[in-house]
DNA sequence: TGTACATCAGTGAACGCGCGTTCACTGATGTAC
DNA sequence: TGTACATCAGTGAACGCGCGTTCACTGATGTAC
């Protein structure tokens, strides 16, 4: 189910109506390949199968849904990237392990990164930044435990976090490869993982040369 | 001027309505955020100063609008990056001077840039291969001029692809930071430098692992 | 325990508006003879 | 050189439709006393 992942105390208390606008606002906008933005009010009522005016029991505006819609899919992001974490300290490689359990998490919840990914490439409105504080709370998550674990030889976390950044976006890029043909997922893997080692020994490389 | 790098055997030959049309879409996609594909007939007719029925002459539905509009788009790219990589010929360092012109391109066609990375990632229909095909072309060529000018000890053009490939995803989706704040260029500049090093320098440290 | 009232999700009719599309038309430019 | 005709970009009125929004309403659930 795809609402596994969000925040229980946020989602659980809301009115079932209003999940099932946010449900079908991820469907539609996923499905026909729409802006969060450019959603009708009545298409929503229609596709969570509610009246067109029991919207405005939940939504002053299309704007609020949309804000709602885009908070789901950060938590979603957010917890699903913390259990990979927990996960993949258990594997016996660690950025395989990151890589297999993200695609996995792709799969489970792939409205949330087909819309996601769309709405950090456009340039409008509060939805942008808000997706890359996203990117960056899980870059810096990730810095968190790579330290901690000792696993690369970079100390200057500034450093660390500007790679961790550009392999997140990386990530979520390449990784709606896998929604529309879930039978890459060896290439990809092994795509990602390559992508993810060139950075940390470039990285290290850029040390020696007293270019970082 | 934008149309300075469409193709002109096309685009001189155009009826100048469709021009104008073709441009009213680019300024509206990029102004308002919208997806090609939910640009509004009537409105179009409006930004480029014509009667809403003219369209018809020009095109048969709007769907060939956009297809005529993201081809203009991966035109203007295609010559600009070309340009680019005759002018860093003479640049003292070719890293600095293809991102420093690219800056400058991006800069004086911004709504191309706009519009096309949010569509290279939106999952519809036929334009997403097209501008992938686009950055292809463009990693392709410069694997051409790597190799010509002998300018990374990488052999393996399949390799070598990969990184100019991954380069050029990320120069795109970068760049549209400087639209919204030129000052940015030089702190821009120098990021984009040491990402395309830490790729060049990362894969040539996975050679020497064997993990190729 | 029973009655009165408040709250709130959901309903259905009606509105004015901008939309895409059709139609019959104009007026300029080019071509045939 | 002059007349007749074809081509084609652009025009303006009219259409039916789905849209967002307003309104007055229902019916279930919870709370006060």
């Amino acid at each position: 189910m795809n609402s596994l992942h969000i925040q229980p105390a946020v989602w659980d208390t809301m009115p079932e109506g209003k999940q099932k606008l946010i449900l079908a606002a991820l469907r539609i906008a996923a499905r026909d390949g729409l802006t969060l933005q450019s959603l009708k009010l009545r298409e929503l009522a229609r596709e969570a199968d509610l009246n067109h005016n029991t919207f405005y029991r939940h939504f002053d505006n299309l704007e609020a849904l949309a804000e709602a819609t885009i908070e789901t899919i950060a938590h979603q992001m957010v917890v699903g990237m913390k259990q990979i974490r927990i996960k993949a300290r258990s594997h016996s490689d660690a950025t395989v392990g990151v890589v297999e359990y993200f695609l996995d998490l792709v799969v489970q919840i792939p409205d949330a990164f087909v819309v996601g990914v769309r709405e950090l490439h456009s340039a409008t409105s509060f939805i942008r930044p808000l997706l890359n504080r996203v990117l960056d709370d899980i870059a810096h998550e990730s810095v968190v435990q790579i330290t901690e674990l000792k696993l690369v030889p970079i100390h200057k976390p500034e450093v660390l976090f500007r790679v961790a950044r550009d392999i997140t976006h990386y990530m979520f890029c390449k990784s709606i490869e896998i929604i529309k043909k879930p039978a890459v997922k060896k290439e990809l893997t092994d795509e990602m993982v390559h992508f993810i080692r060139r950075q940390f020994l470039g990285e290290i490389a850029l040390m020696g040369t007293g270019n970082d």
